[in-house]
DNA sequence: AAGAACTATATTCCTCGGCATGTAATGTAG
DNA sequence: CTACATTACATGCCGAGGAATATAGTTCTT
């Protein structure tokens, strides 16, 4: 017989083969712009835009924003802080925690990519995609995300 | 004024958030269960899974496919050459290159891996979103897949 | 056919993330 | 108030990937 509503489901791995390979280029090729343009690759980029816009964050909250381990949450803002990008200010009410904080030159230096960033991400993606069925997309991986971030899926153990 | 159909336009930004999320949560689940079953990496599997379905894959082939540099993809096939899943047999028709093949045991083991992949990839995935939305999703991820392999975007120097 | 240019891969060095462990600080049971 | 457990982070070690370089093999030139 045919398909019953609701059956036709997707291919689930081919489904996650084109979302890793998406993601892989798309990251190689923010990075390289990113790089050479500001000398920050886009790992740094997202931990600076974060915390600019969520001032006073810990390095667990890094983590768990980005779903990677507390150790190299902790290296990545070592290398910002030798930037002079990110400041460690000591947390008054927990004095185990650092509240994490841009600098000037933090604030620059993530506005300045901020725009290469939109800029570059806007060239990557065809002008074809951008209407209707990317935002469909959008929309259906927004929801994932946060459906795998309620149930901690691949949250790492560090 | 209101929207002429199709400058709807996506938040580039935020759909390229919840790509990588995603991305990272889903793999980090499933390494950790492939792992813990098979001993072996995603990475690895990916690997063995191109080189049962095409097999006589070179390493610029792997390098290609996964948009990762040839000597990382060397390296990973040195790795999986000393687990005893995939052999070099040499090139007949040009011996700078070897043609990769997996072993007896390496067609087991991506086997059994597939079996958990498929599996755990179907419980990370609620169903909710298994019908309409996330099959446009894909269909999107794939198109855009596509066009970044096209134009070599994000494509590593090495 | 000799040499130059190119190709495919291997190797090396460096950086980065995961994992295990260490340590200071905080929470909690009695 | 004092052990014990837990939390939050830092650190050391190891495996893995990127970039540059080396090397063997192939193709093109003349």
């Amino acid at each position: 017989m045919a398909s019953t509503a609701g059956d036709e489901t997707v291919d689930l791995p081919g489904f996650f083969a084109d979302l890793v390979r998406c993601e892989t280029r798309l990251y190689n090729a923010l990075n390289d712009r990113l790089r050479e343009r500001h000398g920050i690759a886009t790992s740094q980029f997202e931990f600076l835009r974060y915390l600019r816009d969520r001032p006073g964050s810990r390095v667990a909250d890094l983590a768990a924003e980005f779903a990677v381990g507390i150790g190299a949450t902790s290296k990545g803002v070592d290398r910002l802080e030798k930037q002079g990008w990110v400041a460690r200010r000591p947390n008054p009410s927990d004095r185990r925690s650092s509240l994490l904080a841009l600098t000037d030159d933090g604030l620059q230096v993530v506005d300045a990519a901020e725009r290469t960033f939109t800029e570059r991400l806007a060239e990557l993606i065809p002008d074809a995609l951008k209407a209707s069925p990317l935002a469909t997309a959008a929309q259906a991986l927004s929801e994932l995300r946060s459906l795998l971030e309620r149930d901690q899926i691949g949250t790492p153990t560090g």
